[in-house]
DNA sequence: CCTGTTTAATCGCAAGTTGCAAGTAATTGA
DNA sequence: TCAATTACTTGCAACTTGCGATTAAACAGG
């Protein structure tokens, strides 16, 4: 039996494409990963990686987000979510258009783009991305989405997917309170995070002018961990 | 200055539609209403509300799903949330397709399809309809969004969307724990609501045989309110 | 070799929340 | 008038968390 043609013709389909937010945490300071942009709209302005669904290349969404990274930066994202999606008449100057939004999570062993992405590929701290003029609606995605990041820290294990192959529990601690962007009690992260199985202690320990701090590992027969309760700070009892 | 020409050709887009799976709760048991496809591929099968992207009549990804629901049962949603978009060349036979799944939360007072769409709308227990031949890749679309809608419940305000105008407190925790599937201890269930202001209370109670229990509406000033602790159930804690 | 400093890790406890059970209250129907 | 049913409130044991203090493991400097 032959199948009915299509009843969507292809001049009435928008455009598609991914964007995908790549957050890293350098120097205690959440940072985002921007291209600049070669062609209209918006030439030379830095934009969040992303690019068009090609149907013969990629065979999901996914495939389309990992492509469009290694193509722009040389780098390859471990940690891959989706965020939402945006569809309309008004997003494009020229047409209809849909964008996938994903966000990576990149440890900071891992950033350096490739050399011949030096000089369009760039970390900028998050801070100063949102207030640079970017292209489309570029700024408000990149809040957006680092919204949803923050909220996702309070109540999910996400930072271990930013920490190195050995990391210690004071350096991922700092990881969540840098993305919460506030101080969490010290024996209340350990207990959280322990009571959990999404660290295996490694036999090693690191080792500096200090009391050695035993080294961890990410459980990589894990998902994500989801809490039953949000990381609350300071004073919130009530 | 004229625009550079679009870089993704028409020819090369994928198909591009919204799927909505709208929930209700009937009889204490959460329902989902689907429709009755014509065409192929798939035809006279069930499937969840939905259709293509309308660029001439939809202003966005919102429209669409709206549109669709109206065309297709007669209702509309006043509640509609984005869960997420699947796109691959392998979910449609046809070609590379995505589509953007929201879901739509609706009072059981305002569950009738509209006469002309009696004989292909209709409501079906979320149990048995996951457990049906649906099109494409409902079924586990419908899974997979049931399972988000469950998971949301545990720590948001979401039910108060499936209630009447107003409604008890009794009646909004028999909602929650027939998505939950487990009961909610009633002392923890009044005190975690009623510590917020997601409730107005009114000043008209239910009057039945027996005592009379006080009347709320939603505050509709308000989005959904996230709790900072999951519902956890019997004899969770440790 | 000893000591001070720094950071890691552990201990103790007050304060707050939740689950469970019991009690009180407001109605209707028999 | 009373029993039954459901709504609503009270009380409390068990548990968790935030905070502060203490102990421990290192190194650098004297």
């Amino acid at each position: 039996m032959t199948l009915a043609p299509h009843s969507q013709s292809h001049i009435d389909r928008p455009s598609t494409a991914v964007d995908n937010v790549i957050f890293s945490v350098i120097d205690n300071d959440l940072h985002v990963l921007l291209v600049k942009r070669g062609e209209v709209p918006f030439p030379k302005e830095w934009s969040i990686v992303g690019g068009f669904v090609d149907t013969h290349k990629d065979n999901d969404l996914e495939a389309t987000a990992q492509r469009k990274l290694i193509e722009k930066t040389g780098i390859s994202a471990p940690y891959l979510e989706q965020f939402k999606t945006i569809g309309s008449a008004n997003r494009d100057p020229r047409c209809w258009s849909i964008t996938t939004i994903y966000f990576s999570l990149l440890p900071f062993s891992e950033l350096k783009p490739t050399d011949e992405h030096v000089e369009a590929a760039q970390w900028f701290k998050l801070e100063e991305a949102i207030n640079m003029p970017l292209a489309f609606d570029h700024a408000e995605i990149l809040k957006d989405c680092a919204d949803r990041l923050r909220s996702k820290v309070l109540y999910t294990s996400l930072p271990v997917h930013l920490m190195p192959e050995t990391f210690t529990l004071s350096e991922l601690q700092k990881v969540y309170e840098t993305i919460i962007g506030e101080t969490i009690d010290q024996k209340s992260f350990r207990r959280r995070i322990l009571n959990t199985d999404i660290l295996i202690e490694t036999d090693m320990t690191k080792q500096t002018s200090k009391r050695p701090a035993k080294l961890y590992i990410r459980n990589p027969e894990l998902d994500t961990h989801f809490f039953t309760r949000n990381i609350e700070g300071p004073n919130r009892q009530n």
